[in-house]
DNA sequence: CTCAAAAAATGAACGCGTTCAATATTTTTT
DNA sequence: AAAAAATATTGAACGCGTTCATTTTTTGAG
């Protein structure tokens, strides 16, 4: 039978990331050690590096599920109408915020973008910095999206616009990991008064 | 004499901090090992360690040197008068860009950041975002002194205004350090592209 | 100058992520 | 079913940042 080894791998593999998210979640990230990652899941520390790169790899899959979730929420806000600018801007990124501590805590956030940013050249990194892309996409194409729909000035450029708008949200979103007093409504209210000028500025006047 | 011990003191500091800024930059700051850096210092390890919190410290006299210089670039540059809101914006954060590398490699800053998001609590991390805030508000300045001379609009929320555009420049510059391939010039085409509607709108009209 | 207290220097030892040569298990071949 | 080949597991060992008990140096009072 060729299926064995392939079952216990693919068992081997579920029994190792739920140790290690289970450890991650119950005593943070750093004070989960590798070697009692291996032994909750019942495999030696060398069997661990054989089934994930490293320690930060499995934080990666965590991360992705995170966004992957949140990119299909925001696209269905992006296909409904909006009041304006400022709104629509506050619905897609308070999703974003809103959905933020759902799998990662504000530690494993701060883990997995302070390994992105050291180890660009890592598939972790590259991973990360990729889905990060995916979102800045969908911030321009709300903002075309209102465009389209008569309430952006048409000679905004949406791109230049939305590159903008997510790199001050995703920055804000930064401070906020490395802040654990802070509160996503904290958050959203800055995010809000940030882009309350730029928002005003660049929707059709209706008067 | 009692200046002895406070002389051999400060001379094993100076020494310290030039052999880890030189090692730094000779093999990059993880291939730099703290018994490297001692022994080019001429003191032992634990010496190394009641001079310096830890390896990440080393990074922060450097950073610190490097912002505390282009924030005073900056006042002068803001004291100028300026044609319009997108050159000054381009004056301003082109000199950011173009001092960064002055004292720390791409390595060096990734290092800093990634330090800063990991462990927020300790001294550096503050510092760190005590000297990015700094930046934030020089930027605030900024378009508030071009409000002032009637180029920019009455109604803009400068600090609003001056906090998104400076989020964009870090996080644009957390991108850049993270791709050994990006140029300056290449970093300050983008963030010009993503400030130029921005910069237009917010400019009082003169035609 | 002597000596006890204070300050500084030291390097062996520790913790933890990671690697790797040796061993064990599964699959394929004969 | 035995042998050979392929694949997987293992845990001891390594590297490097960091700590700390011990030793050395400096200081100032007597």
């Amino acid at each position: 039978m060729s299926g064995l080894r392939a079952q216990k791998k693919a068992d081997k593999n579920r029994r190792i990331l739920e140790a290690a998210t289970t450890l991650f979640r119950k005593v943070g990230y750093d004070s989960a050690r590798i070697e009692d990652i291996a032994e909750m899941a019942g495999v030696s520390v060398g069997t661990f590096y054989n089934y994930f790169k490293n320690k930060g790899d499995m934080l990666m899959a965590t991360v992705s599920m995170e966004v992957e979730e949140v990119l299909a929420a925001g696209d269905a806000i992006i296909a409904r109408e909006h009041e304006d600018v400022a709104t629509a801007l506050s619905e897609l990124i308070g999703k974003y915020y809103d959905h933020s501590l759902t799998y990662l805590s504000k530690e494993m956030w701060r883990t997995a973008m302070s390994l992105s940013i050291a180890q660009p050249e890592t598939p972790f990194s590259q991973r990360y910095t990729a889905l990060d892309h995916r979102l800045s996409k969908q911030v321009c194409d709300l903002i075309r999206a209102l465009q389209d729909r008569g309430v952006v000035r048409k000679d905004v450029d949406c791109d230049a616009t939305g590159e903008l708008v997510f790199n001050n949200v995703n920055m804000m979103f930064i401070e906020f990991v490395k802040d654990e007093e802070m509160d996503v409504d904290g958050l959203k209210a800055s995010v809000a008064r940030q882009n309350a000028p730029l928002a005003s500025l660049m929707s059709v006047k209706t008067d």
